[in-house]
DNA sequence: CCACTTCGTAAGTTGCCACTTACGGTAAGT
DNA sequence: ACTTACCGTAAGTGGCAACTTACGAAGTGG
C-alpha cells in the first residue's frame, strides 16, 4: 500500500499488469533513469507485488497475484464495512 | 490514490470507516497533533476521498462511498488485466 | 459580552525519499 | 580474452511533505 504511494512506482506497476518486462523496457518511456526504475522495482518486490526471474543479463520483473489480491482483499473489507456504518447510520437517522 | 499512500492517512481513513467523527475525536489516539489530521483531512477530502459536515463548532468527517467505489474500480480492472495477461503468457508458454 | 470549545490555516523546521552519477558484477557473443 | 549488454548497488544531493507551534475564525453557553 505504502508502494503504491509513489506516481512513479505505479507507472511501472501499470506497465507491468499488461505482462512481464525487463528493467530496460521499463525504463525506456519513463521519465527517470534506469537505477531508479530499479530502486523502485525493489520497492514493489519487497511489498510482495512483483517478483523477479533471470533470463541471461536481463531480469524480467511481473505482477505477483498474491500482493494484488492482498490489495484487493483490504479494499472489499473497507468497502464492506464502509457500507455496513452507512446503512448503520442511515437506519439509525431515520429512526431518530 | 496518492492520498493513502501516507500511513497516518490510512490510519485516519480506516477510522473513518466505522463511521462519522469528528477532528478532535480522530486525533486522540492518533500520534500526531490535531492541526496534522486537519491536514491529512484536507488531503483525503481533495482527492474525494471524505466529505465533511459542519454540526455547531465541530466538523463532522465521513467516508465518500463515490471516492471509494472509484479505488475499487481501479483495483478491479487491474486485477482483471494482470489475470488476462497472466493466462496469455501461460498458455503461450504452453504452446511454445 | 465574555469564556470556552472546536477547528482551519500560516509559518517554519526536519527528516525522508526519489533521483542522479559512478561503479562493479554477471552473462553472452566474437 | 575482450567487448558489449544489462543490471544492482553505493554515495550523495535536492526537494517535498509531514509535522510542530501559534494564531484567528466561528459557534455555543452562561
Amino acid at each position: 500500500m505504502n508502494a503504491l504511494g509513489d506516481p512513479t512506482r505505479r507507472m511501472i506497476f501499470e506497465r507491468l499488469r499488461r505482462g512481464p518486462k525487463a528493467v530496460g523496457e521499463l525504463a525506456d518511456g519513463l521519465p527517470v533513469s534506469r537505477p531508479a526504475v530499479s530502486q523502485h522495482l525493489r520497492v514493489l518486490k519487497e511489498a510482495g507485488l512483483v517478483s523477479e526471474r533471470r533470463d541471461g543479463t536481463r531480469r524480467v520483473y511481473r505482477v505477483e497475484p498474491d500482493g494484488l489480491a492482498g490489495l484487493r482483499a483490504y479494499f472489499d473489507r473497507f468497502w464492506d464495512e464502509a457500507l455496513a456504518a452507512y446503512a448503520a447510520a442511515a437506519q439509525t437517522e431515520e429512526e431518530g
